[in-house]
RNA sequence: GGCCUCAUCGUCUAGCGGCUAGGACACCAGGUUCUCAUCCUGGCAACCGGGGUUCGAUUCCCCGUGAGGUCACCA
């Protein structure tokens, strides 16, 4: 068995959404899984299209995801160059011996004279293939004209991967262009010397290129190579409506993502579900276990919508799932501006109290500001609050006033600060949804918070004091 | 329009002839001495339609319908 290489083979025109990850990691998982290599090839043959800078993006994104490759364009390998517009030299040599074949000439007419056959086609309500107007005597091939293929057509069987027997009738070959006018190969062609010059086994891609299929395994034929297992990956659709993820619409970066806190092994895990599932009722897979379930047999047909929400509580249930150190370690650069201050203790015990709640890490400022910063009283917290907005300012100060002494008291651990909220209440007689609340709305400022006994300790018997005071100023000028 | 493909809760999906059609997200309700979250319990919610085949179809076949892909000197 030859070993299985697979390949990302993406062309740099721009950023990376989860759709285009998501071919990403199935690739890298079929090549891990088999122990054999994984490639990351460019496809750089549009140069109206190419976006600076892309290629250092689609770099960038793998590394972040974890998605390594065995050979590519920064670190070279045993197939470079990995650039497709650094192997002009080879297309050029394949077309030519295509030529010598009889499997290829110059296209002879201008692009407005194939739009004509185009239109003519159209008109007449037939499909055009420009086959149909191959020309009796091709000159020869100077290099300016587009290189076309002499396709030989023939219906077709294959297995595809993952959509499984598929089959087409002749109708669908046509002569498609295998080199361009300014030199460069098309996708169709070059991908198929690439492939081939690189030993790729498995050629994963999105379902755009189905329908190319038969005339890749034509050419195949013509240039006497045998053709890789093909797969085809399903697009992902948008959250509403049934369109392809796309740039357009607003898809956003995978690296975005990232930089808002999601974490790599959350996205992974997310994105190679989206289609696919090991037939168990399991949700979350680490990494290994991707590895060692996960087969393109299973790999659903149709198209999976991305519903963000679903991400949001996989990456929860991520951050819930890590250790507070290394949470602490990956939440640097998160904090708000006011934590800058504050010592590492302080602020990982602040993690601690808001680690459940966190969907992503950029949710920590606003999950933790007051833990930093004294908010000034806010009297709606009390005025639009079900249960306090029936009591008179007088008789929260007196509340309030009752709760500063016993908290007085307290060591701050939240062991002895439960215990005295606890004698508090029977004391006053007061339901914890006035009592507590009211503590807590005075030591935060906030509309939410963690528990009052562990926020209370964190925050510390100076601190807290010292807001319970300034509400109690507060009240007592209303 | 031609060709190809696909079709289970709102979403991701399990199912591979016989199930009260299962799980997860989201949502709703209750519980966890306050809020938010976590956690637990419960609830809502699906086999696109019509024909066959079969003792029996979500499952197999056909026809519709709907959706997607493709018909570029883009990939």
């Amino acid at each position: 068995m030859k070993p299985v290489r697979t390949r990302f083979a993406p062309s740099p025109t721009g950023y990376l959404h989860v759709g285009g990850v998501r071919t990403a990691i199935f690739a890298w998982l079929v090549a891990r899984q088999a122990k054999g290599q994984f490639v990351l090839r460019l496809e750089d043959t549009d140069k109206q299209r190419e976006v600076a800078g892309s290629d250092k993006h689609l770099i960038e994104c793998l590394r972040v995801l974890g998605l390594d490759y065995d050979e590519g364009p920064d670190i070279g390998g045993p197939y470079a160059p990995y650039r497709q517009s650094d192997r002009l030299d080879s297309y050029k040599q394949w077309g030519q011996k295509l030529i010598e074949a009889g499997r290829a000439y110059a296209d002879p007419y201008t692009p407005a004279e194939v739009q004509a056959f185009r239109e003519q086609a159209q008109a007449a309500k037939r499909p055009f293939r420009y086959r149909d107007h191959r020309p009796a005597q091709p000159p020869a091939w100077d290099g300016h004209q587009p290189l076309r293929f002499k396709s030989d057509p023939k219906p077709y069987a294959w297995q595809d991967a993952i959509l499984g027997n598929l089959s087409t009738g002749p109708e669908v070959i046509d002569d498609f262009i295998l080199i361009k006018s300014d030199g460069y190969p098309t996708y169709n062609f070059a991908h198929i010397i690439d492939d081939n010059a690189m030993a790729i086994t498995h050629v994963i891609r999105g379902q755009e290129f189905t329908a190319s299929v038969p005339n890749y395994l034509n050419l195949y034929e013509a240039l006497s190579l045998e053709p890789p297992v093909v797969a085809t990956v399903p697009h992902i659709l948008g959250p509403d409506g049934n369109k392809k993820l796309s740039k357009r619409d607003g898809a956003k970066d995978v690296l975005d993502y990232v930089r808002e806190g999601f974490l790599p092994d959350a996205l992974v895990n997310f994105i190679a579900c989206l289609g696919w599932n090991d037939g168990s009722q399991q949700e979350i897979f680490s990494r290994d276990e991707l590895l060692r379930k996960f087969s393109l047999g299973r790999v659903q047909r149709s198209g999976a919508h991305f519903d963000e929400r679903r991400l949001l509580w996989m990456n929860g249930h991520y951050i819930r799932e890590m250790t507070l150190d290394d949470l602490f370690k990956a939440v640097q650069g998160y904090w708000p501006p006011e934590a800058s201050d504050a010592s590492e203790i302080y602020r990982e015990q602040v993690l601690g109290l808001v680690q459940e709640r966190l969907k992503y890490f950029a949710e920590l400022p606003e999950l933790s500001r007051f833990f930093f910063v004294d908010l000034s009283v806010d009297p709606k917290l009390i005025s639009e609050h079900k249960q306090l907005k029936k009591l008179s300012p007088v008789e929260l100060h007196s509340l309030l006033q009752k709760a500063k002494l016993a908290i007085e008291e307290s060591d701050f651990t939240p062991e002895d600060l439960t215990k005295r909220l606890n004698q508090l209440l029977e004391q006053t007689g007061q339901k914890p949804a006035v009592l507590f609340s009211l503590i807590r709305i005075a030591t935060t400022q906030a509309p939410a918070s963690p528990g009052l006994a562990d926020t209370l300790a964190v925050l510390g018997k100076d601190r807290s004091l010292q807001r319970l005071e300034s509400q109690l100023s507060a009240l007592a000028s209303s």
